[in-house]
DNA sequence: TTGAAAGCGCTAACAA
DNA sequence: TTGTTAGCGCTTTCAA
């Protein structure tokens, strides 16, 4: 494989040279471009790309650090984030965490192995000693679906979307309204569980502790998954006459599981029971699922663009943007 | 940030020691890899991965260039790969291509720019060119969803698959069975209508070209998309009376669309007109669409194992490996 | 406008 | 067992 090296050899020149010519310098007289980009033509020549980062310091590679993904959530997301990456000519290297809590390892790495110019955390709680790390360095590091006090970020509004679907649920005449909900260590889980509260509490409704399962609530995962939510609606549903005529639940993949649950049981939806997710995946629609719709792909290209803004000008203000939800109605909740 | 001289000074030893204190060289005594190993833990110090690239010749990192995903296909390999590469400690550079014919690009990069320490090649066919340049060089590829003599691949065996989807619809007693297929600069699309035509030939059926559809055929994407499947079921159904009584469709969720339009022209699934899909994707089940599962998650890992296996030892046989598909039988077919 | 040379932060061969 | 030094392939001063 030729180097730059090479290359100089056989325009006979330096490597300065070649160099300048290979980075549009302007010092550099035409001729000797023209010869120089020659060789490179003919030697097929394309720089090596760690020594040319541990030159410039600059390696034109972005991270992304996100929880093992499964589902179109991850999928739309990573479609807006490649969108903007591959306009600004950026490379993708993908962390996917496994264990949660292990985000900060992944953080550490890309702190000090100066792989890349920037990192995307998704859907990942970034930790107090982790985000004092990047504000000294002033690493470039931007937030997705998650928070961080003293660190760029990019949210939907998962207070006021599950607001609005517990609401919806309300005026649809429910009273009695039961929240299937993922572990509250993820931040968005915690966040819609505070916005059904408060919509059950501004309509004058009590809320009652044995309507709200948390699925996974001791396990491994996080309860964003199709068996876990089969499961707590099972537990739901076991209450019998006691149980809540309309659901909230925190993702449309576990309302995927409920509503299997819900058949299984031999009950029908919405009539015995309305259903309501969250996300508008793909899967929704042919679910008839009514949902909050977020704006994922949109997300990911916004994201993007600030972490470059980020690398070009280290010295921004610390912003957040938070995302409106649509709710989406279908068949679930006979809306 | 601290680099390996801050880590010799202040362990008071040459940097030479370091290096050999992290990187397990028996030619140190332990006194002093402790004493190096507390200044790196005081320090938080972690070695440079492009510097330590580029001294090694070796990255930890493997590329992946796929088309832009969508959908599970790609979510169930790269789970399968992801879980392999972590067992390996080794990262992961996605190269997502958006234009058919543009992967030729991101093998020469990969080939030339050092980054990756070898690559998976997903659902592309590889140039002529491309292959002898990898095959000359030794630079470590493997193919997956995708063929070629000379380099190492995975991949399932479309044509079997399509046979046997084929051969399920005959079995039900259906003499006049359509196909939709994708793209067929698509290697799978190509041989999935092989399959079909084999089994239509085998059972004694002529092929009928009204009743073979390939979703996109003069547009930009590949074809295996919901709104293609649509329009090419339309199509099919516009020959009213002289219409299929069943279909196979080349990936599930061109199924999915095509099922959409089906009920929309006021037809029955399976009475009117029978369908099965490729690929047995989660919306599959949600659909009972029968149709052909593939051992994906298993794909990408074993892939990875090849790929790792090669890199540590360049000189391997080629080899290929076919995976099975195994019929799953739902509600779309009647079966 | 150009070439020479000093890094970038590491590994590995070579001496000591 | 250890320190020194020559690369790895590039960018970027600094002179010329």
């Amino acid at each position: 494989m030729a180097t730059i090296y090479d290359v100089a050899r056989r325009a006979g020149v330096g490597i300065g040279t070649v160099s300048r010519a290979i980075n549009n310098s302007p010092r550099i007289s035409p001729a000797t471009k023209d010869r120089v980009l020659a060789a490179v033509r003919e030697l097929r020549y394309q720089p090596h790309a760690l020594a040319q980062g541990l030159a410039r310091k600059r390696t034109n590679m972005i991270g992304i650090i996100l929880p093992v993904f499964t589902g179109y959530f991850y999928l739309e997301l990573l479609k807006g984030i490649q969108y903007a990456l591959s306009r600004h000519k950026l490379d993708l290297l993908l962390y996917s965490v496994d264990q949660t809590g292990k985000a900060d390892a992944f953080l550490s790495r890309v702190l000090h192995e100066k792989r890349v110019d920037g990192v995307l955390l998704i859907s990942l709680q970034i930790s107090e000693t982790s985000a004092s790390s990047f504000k000294q360095t002033g690493f470039p590091i931007v937030l997705v679906d998650s928070h961080c006090e003293d660190i760029d970020s990019f949210t939907v509004e998962n207070r006021n979307g599950a607001y609005q679907a517990t609401r919806h649920l309300i005026s649809l005449g429910h009273r009695r309204i039961g929240m299937i909900d993922a572990q509250l260590r993820s931040v968005p889980a915690k966040i819609r569980l505070d916005g059904y509260r408060q919509a059950l509490h501004d309509a004058g409704l009590a809320f009652d502790p044995r309507c709200l399962v948390i699925s996974d609530e001791d396990g491994e995962k996080d309860g964003f998954n199709r068996e876990s939510g089969y499961h707590s609606m099972l537990k739901l549903l076991s209450m019998k006459e006691n149980r809540p005529t309309a659901v909230f639940i925190s993702s449309d993949i576990q309302a995927a599981g409920a509503m299997q649950a819900v058949r299984e049981t031999g009950l029908r939806i919405p009539q015995d029971i309305a259903l309501i997710g969250f996300d508008d995946i793909e899967l929704a629609e042919y679910l008839g699922l009514s949902t909050m719709h977020q704006p994922l792909f949109e997300m990911g290209k916004q994201a993007v663009e600030r972490l470059t803004a980020r690398i070009e000008e280290t010295d921004l203000e610390v912003m957040h943007r938070s995302f409106c939800t649509r709710l989406v109605v279908r068949s679930s909740c006979g809306g």
